[in-house]
DNA sequence: TTTGGAACATACCTACAAGTATGTATATAT
DNA sequence: ATATATACATACTTGTAGGTATGTTCCAAA
């Protein structure tokens, strides 16, 4: 059973991936657990605040977590980058792409609105990008990956594909078209193994 | 001399690049136009009309726009698919790249909220995905492209990593980030020529 | 010249979402 | 046994954004 405030972090953070931050109505959300405002304001001095814990507690660990395992990678990087690909892949399915990537969502929302939430987003990014960047290093210098390249340049690309790709279905509302862009990038990732 | 409804939508527009559709509040917009209310209502029924307007007169050409020299390209389509890219590029500078994309910004914040605008913006999406494809498509007819390659599927990946740039830039505020990412997705097409 | 509609302005209404103030039950420490 | 803090519930306040109702001015057609 969870406690009160992961409960309402969870919550939260699934009517924010529909509806977005500003459009979701925090007393309505928890509403659905059976609580009120009392408990919301006891653990959450306003909704901002709720945001910030749901990005750190939430979508960090969320997102990081995919591209962990690159740390530990045995074998050529481009095959563990796949990987992360792959398992990303199967969490966009038809009932869910309409919905995009929730930290694309908040991206988009929130960073030029709030600084902190912009802080909070870039620390993932910057993270995921982090990892990448020096699997791809590491690839170079053990002769698994094409040496010319710019590890970061690679790193922000593809991390720049994978979320176009998300927003890209969203807006047609198809897998298909998640599918057919994220095929494009897995070849070009291919051809960077030397 | 723009006339009152071109103007409450160029304002509200350039509103909504910063703030988001949601959190423009149309009035204090218009009131820096020396008007009111009534002159919004008098041309809008509600704001969301007057978000629809906006997207099929301003964002529609806009962004179609930067893609139909393919049409009449003369040379390798690559090629004028760079010279869009670059194009594009020069739009985003350290001062507005913290705004992102407005396209991207509208698809992530409204698609999910009302398919009126899910639609339109779709709209935007799939004209300048078919004129690529077809440039494509045509290049690999003229022996210029790569015959192998699936024209729609890069098409759109192209959309995707251009969008994608564009939100990873955003929320790192850095041009620099946009200019790496977009590098490598230049540096990707150049090998689809033959 | 009058009449109707276009193009606005002004004042008002209303729903509602965020936040506050206060109360209360329970647990825990002393 | 009493005091205190935790974990909520209930009721209220308040700002405000979207929208409405009602003028008013001006021009153009009949």
């Amino acid at each position: 059973m969870m406690d009160t405030r992961s409960q309402i972090l969870q919550k939260n953070f699934e009517a924010i991936c529909i509806n977005g931050f500003q459009a979701t109505r925090t007393d309505k959300v928890i509403s659905t657990l059976g609580i009120t405002k009392g408990a919301f304001y006891h653990y959450f001095p306003d909704k901002t605040s709720m945001g910030y814990a749901i990005v750190e507690e939430i979508l960090y660990p969320m997102y990081v977590n995919n591209w962990l395992h690159l740390k530990t990678y045995k074998g050529n990087p481009i095959d563990g980058i796949l990987a992360s690909l792959q398992l990303i892949s199967g969490y966009c399915n038809e009932e869910n792409v309409a919905f995009g990537c929730p930290l694309n969502n908040l991206v988009q929302e929130m960073s030029p609105l709030d600084e902190g939430f912009r802080l909070k987003l870039q620390k993932i990014i910057a993270t995921k990008k982090t990892i990448i960047s020096e699997a791809l290093l590491k690839g170079q210098e053990q002769g698994q990956v094409n040496p010319t390249l710019q590890a970061d340049e690679i790193a922000y690309f593809i991390l720049s594909a994978l979320e176009g790709s998300f927003s890209i279905a969203k807006v047609a509302k198809s897998k298909t078209v998640f599918d057919k862009s994220m095929k494009t990038l897995m070849e070009f990732l291919k051809t960077l193994k030397v």
